[in-house]
DNA sequence: TAGATTGTTAATCGATTAACAATC
DNA sequence: TAGATTGTTAATCGATTAACAATC
């Protein structure tokens, strides 16, 4: 709603739309590292402002792209003074759509899953995770977390029930493509993938995917590359 | 070896070098994509070759990027044909270091650690677990999927032992500089964090961070901006 | 040879960053 | 007013993609 030059430019591309401004995917995924460092700066608080030279440092990127990434969700730093941290975190919740809870379905209750299902992350951050389905019979009916485990093929009842927002699959792969299409038909359209395969989904569903062993593959290619190098003497960590 | 014109552009930039040839970060990351989607087609194998075009399909990106991506291998296609599955797989392996196995310490076997623990997708992908570590007494000296666990204390002793690799690191937030500073000063360079803070590191040490609810803020943002757009028919996901 | 598909070029697009005018 | 720090511009950098000559 303030004036801000970029209303014209709205034809760029594929990025987010809304009623709000734009913001690029690369902020968003930033926006949640910020939200959080100021989440735990503002317990200690030994001021009601921050400035962007050390909350960039605190999150560890550049204070000109932190400064540019809030500029997206308008303008509430102070020339000369900071950002008030108050402010500054609830324009974040706002922009991520943090205000309010949001049910998580969790589909596939082996030991990612059930690790998924106990980790207070997800919780302290608004989330809450409403249904956990199997679909190996043994585990059916059990109680874990104080959730009933329901069967997969009660997905569209579930989702319905607890309204689901995002969907988790920690399925094994040979399982994921037929619970995401569950999970679509059903009309989630958001889905979190740890499965190790690639999901076709259609358009208007996002998806993102945490492949814990490509990360390994990652690291295991900087090392190799690494050991060919002389190898310096081994410093302490900075703080 | 082979000849190729890009030998005297060497100067781009920060990028991965080595013996070998420059792979941009981008690369290295869709690299362990391709490497999996070979791996499970290899086991199927209707032909003994795969064109761009196809694995690109099943990797879920462009096939312009896809050859763009194995260039900076080396030129192992064939014109006209496609390329041969179990050499392209050799070489991607070789590329991202998977020859042999590397071993891993995990420091933090809560719930989350638990499950990476077990998870069997590290050990399928060439990594082994070969120490645990925990700070808790009551934990220190159990076993879990056959290892004893150990004190973090020992890291030092554990990593020359152990000769490890890659350091995990699955602790409380308030825990996990510690510990990763004395990963640095055991001789670790490669560090997967899954715990929701920033860690400083020298400049010579990798570090990749895994943040769950970070994924779900992510989903969340896109979730509440499709709310205010008109819903469309929900469609069946696509094969 | 004709058809298919790679490897590479060049255009484009998006993301990062230094620099600084605006302004608290 | 003087000092500090934001918000924005413009330059740069890296990543993606269409297009096509090379070649199997």
């Amino acid at each position: 709603m303030t004036a801000q030059g970029d209303s014209t430019e709205i034809n760029s591309s594929v990025h987010v739309r809304a009623a709000d401004r734009y913001v690029p995917e690369a902020t968003v995924a930033r926006l949640a590292t910020y939200f959080w460092v100021l989440s735990a700066m503002g317990e200690e608080a030994r001021s009601t402002t921050i400035s962007s030279e050390e909350l960039a440092a605190a999150a560890g990127v550049n204070s000109a792209m932190l400064r540019k990434d809030l500029s997206y969700l308008g303008s509430y730093g102070i020339r000369g003074v900071g950002y008030d941290i108050a402010t500054l975190t609830g324009q974040i919740a706002r922009t991520l759509g943090l205000t309010g809870h949001r049910s998580v379905a969790l589909i596939g209750v082996g030991n990612l899953g059930q690790a998924l299902a106990g980790y207070d992350g997800f919780a302290s951050r608004g989330f809450r995770i409403a249904a956990l389905l199997d679909a190996d019979p043994s585990r059916v009916g059990t109680v874990l977390r104080g959730l009933k485990i329901r069967h997969v093929d009660d997905l569209a009842d579930v989702v319905r029930d607890e309204q689901i927002a995002i969907g988790v699959i920690a399925t094994p792969a040979a399982a994921a493509q037929d619970v995401c299409d569950a999970l679509v038909c059903a009309g989630v359209t958001s889905i979190l993938n740890f499965a190790p395969t690639v999901l076709s989904v259609p358009a208007h569903v996002d998806i993102r995917k945490v492949d814990l062993a490509a990360e390994l593959q990652i690291l295991s290619f900087h090392e190799s590359r690494k050991s060919s190098e002389p190898i310096e003497p081994i410093e302490v960590a900075r703080r």
